[in-house]
DNA sequence: CAATAGATCATCT
DNA sequence: GATGATCTATTGC
C-alpha cells in the first residue's frame, strides 16, 4: 500500500486494513482483527499520556510502525494512521497465516492447528519475528510491508468494543472479519 | 468452559 | 515503585 493510503483516520484506516497481507522475511499473514487508537480524549491510547520517546512515531507521519513491549514479554505491532502530526494508530490483533508457516511453528513452539499461531497481538508478532528493531520502518516497501489482495474478499465487519483495556472500555474500535477461525476471540453468539 | 495466577521489564510517576 | 492494548498453564465447576 502507498504511504498515502495510511492518511485516514485510525477507524477508517482499522476497518480498511481487514483482508490486506502483512509480510516479514518469509513469513505473511492476512490480517483479520483490528483495533483503532485514536489521538485526543481516548485515555486507552498511549498518545494520551503526551509525546514520549516510546510514542514520538505516533505523532509522525502515517504508515509507519509503532512496536512496543507489554506485561514485560510481548511485542505489539500497530500502524500509525492519520495525516502527519496527529497520533491515532491501529492495533493489529490477528493474522491468518499464509506463508512461511514452518518457521512461525517454530518460533511460536506450538503444536496445535495453524489458527493458533497468529491468533493474538502478542502472538503474530512473534510467529513473524517482529520486534521493537522494527520501531519507525515504513510499511509501504522495505521488511516489513502490508499489501492489498489482488481483490479485496467478500466477508462481513463486525465491530466490537476493544480488548484488555480499563479505559474507553466501552468504544466500538475493534474490527473483525465475522466469524473468521483465526480471531483472537469469537464474537458473542446473537 | 470460566476464572485465576504467574511470568517479566520498559516506561512513566 | 506501579502498571500494563498478553499469553500460558492450572484450577475449579
Amino acid at each position: 500500500m502507498p504511504l498515502g493510503a495510511f492518511s485516514i483516520s485510525a477507524p477508517e484506516l482499522a476497518q480498511g486494513l481487514l483482508s490486506t497481507v502483512l509480510f516479514h522475511g518469509e513469513t505473511a499473514g492476512m490480517i483479520v482483527e483490528t483495533e483503532a487508537y485514536l489521538g485526543g480524549d481516548d485515555l486507552a491510547s498511549h498518545s494520551a499520556r503526551g509525546h514520549t520517546p516510546r510514542t514520538s512515531v505516533l505523532f509522525g507521519p502515517p504508515g509507519r510502525a509503532y512496536i512496543y513491549l507489554i506485561y514485560g514479554m510481548h511485542e505489539c505491532l500497530n500502524v500509525v494512521a492519520g495525516p502527519d502530526g496527529t497520533p491515532g494508530c491501529v492495533l493489529i490483533r490477528a493474522l491468518e497465516p499464509l506463508s512461511g508457516l514452518a518457521l512461525m511453528y517454530r518460533r511460536r513452539q506450538i503444536t496445535s492447528g495453524p489458527a493458533a499461531l497468529n491468533n493474538g497481538p502478542g502472538k503474530l508478532t512473534e510467529a513473524l519475528g517482529i520486534t521493537r528493531k522494527q520501531y519507525g520502518y515504513r510499511l509501504d516497501s522495505g521488511p516489513l510491508r502490508i499489501r492489498r489482495w489482488r481483490d479485496r474478499p467478500v466477508f462481513n465487519t463486525a465491530v466490537t468494543p476493544r480488548i484488555g483495556i480499563s479505559q474507553c472500555i466501552d468504544w466500538p474500535l475493534r474490527f473483525v472479519w465475522a466469524r473468521h477461525p483465526c480471531l483472537s476471540r469469537t464474537e458473542r453468539r446473537a
